[in-house]
DNA sequence: TCATAATGTGACCGCCTGGTCATATTATGG
DNA sequence: CCATAATATGACCAGGCGGTCACATTATGA
């Protein structure tokens, strides 16, 4: 999650911030739309008001530019949980999760396109450096979330009967399968999280952690 | 999840079983590697070792086949699910979701290739009639899992204090999300479930379901 | 002002797609 | 055996793809 996948070329940077911005938005969209395979050159630059020659002077091909929108995906990501967590002080670790799941509300709100392209990734085949991709994404819930639990396990907050790396996946899953949910209407269980109000939104979140709470602390704690 | 979402031509069914079911397994394993839009026709008839003619004297088109492969794939979902929980008595809510969750494993060793094909479908754009597959293997399990909730509330066997769609929720989501990993080695959280040996498989899910239950019970019942 | 460098353009290429159809092959039954 | 119906075939079509390149346009700075 630290090195970029793909330098643009020089030309790319010269050009001014807000197109550049235009740019990686609008192939962010096809991409979410399409997938990385289906995604058509020619729709972006139609859709750009741009010739395709010029395309290919930014970007060396169909795949530099995939991998500069995901690059942008994971930047985006990465500030949008650091902001939302070390903001709101020393929290336990379900406090911690809580936080993380606004976090990821908050950006699939304001940049659904990049979460459908990570969904898209992590579901079709012939990515290029698919395995990387999802990677950066994945071991950045995992390592963040580990040490946390192995702390909470130390400090007595989590059953010693469920190893942490099982909690980390309780975790892992219902964080996941939250947001998708949120993203993928189809996949809400029912819950009809796509439309719902930020209030009745937080209610939702916040019984589940609670559920969480009770089934992975020690039963003689109290919330 | 009742009727067919279409009927091949007659031609098809004229044919032998075996090669029937040699053409759905191929395009089975197409539409699972590529997706839909992917899927190349032209792949499908030159592994068959068939002319392209002879495949659209068994369906309309693409669509057709797509859809005759899903038809192919529910009823096999339906079969397991159906034989597993029915073939194991009277368990209680946690025990039934064991079941599925089993059940579910044995599906995808045997049919992997099914399993992908449904993932695609969640995951892409433009497949044809895409909500209506997808309301058929949703609402299978919403449906199924509902009033079993409604019914545990009931006997007093689920926390009063979540309302039973929530329960449902959490244990679709669960349920969906370790087949998923299972299925795709990057969503198992770290667990490794992909290689795993039936016994310890069979141990995680145990545990799993132990953690539900601990959550979901009211704090007065034993395990 | 003008030579040079940087950037923009879209017609074009080879390739693959889903789908068609005239024709060849095989099965059927009188 | 032969006429007819059923089935199999693959060359062919229009359309879209990623990528190229000769050329037009614009920016630069002496």
């Amino acid at each position: 999650m630290d090195t970029q996948l793909v330098q643009p070329k020089q030309t790319f940077m010269n050009l001014a911030p807000e197109k550049r911005e235009s740019i990686v938005r609008t192939a962010a969209a096809e991409f979410a739309e399409q997938g990385y395979q289906r995604a058509s050159l020619n729709n972006i630059v139609k859709q750009l008001g741009i010739s395709k020659g010029s395309l290919y002077q930014y970007f060396d091909n169909k795949e530099a530019l995939f991998l500069h929108v995901f690059d942008h995906f994971t930047l985006q990501v990465k500030q949008y949980v650091k902001a939302s967590v070390t903001g709101n002080g020393r929290d336990d670790f379900f406090g911690v999760a809580r936080q993380v799941l606004l976090a990821g509300i908050a950006f699939i709100d304001t940049h659904p396109e990049y979460f459908q392209v990570y969904l898209k990734v992590l579901f079709e085949r012939d990515v290029p450096r698919r395995e990387e991709l999802v990677a950066r994404v994945r071991l950045f819930s995992l390592e963040y979330f580990g040490p946390l639990a192995d702390r909470a396990m130390l400090q007595g907050m989590l059953r010693r009967d469920i190893p942490a790396r099982k909690v980390v996946f309780i975790l892992d899953a219902m964080l996941d399968r939250f947001l998708q949910g949120y993203a993928q209407p189809h996949l809400d269980g029912g819950l009809a999280l796509a439309g719902m109000s930020a209030d009745r939104l937080h209610d939702e979140i916040d019984s589940m952690v609670a559920v969480l709470r009770t089934g992975l602390q020690p039963s003689d704690m109290g919330e």
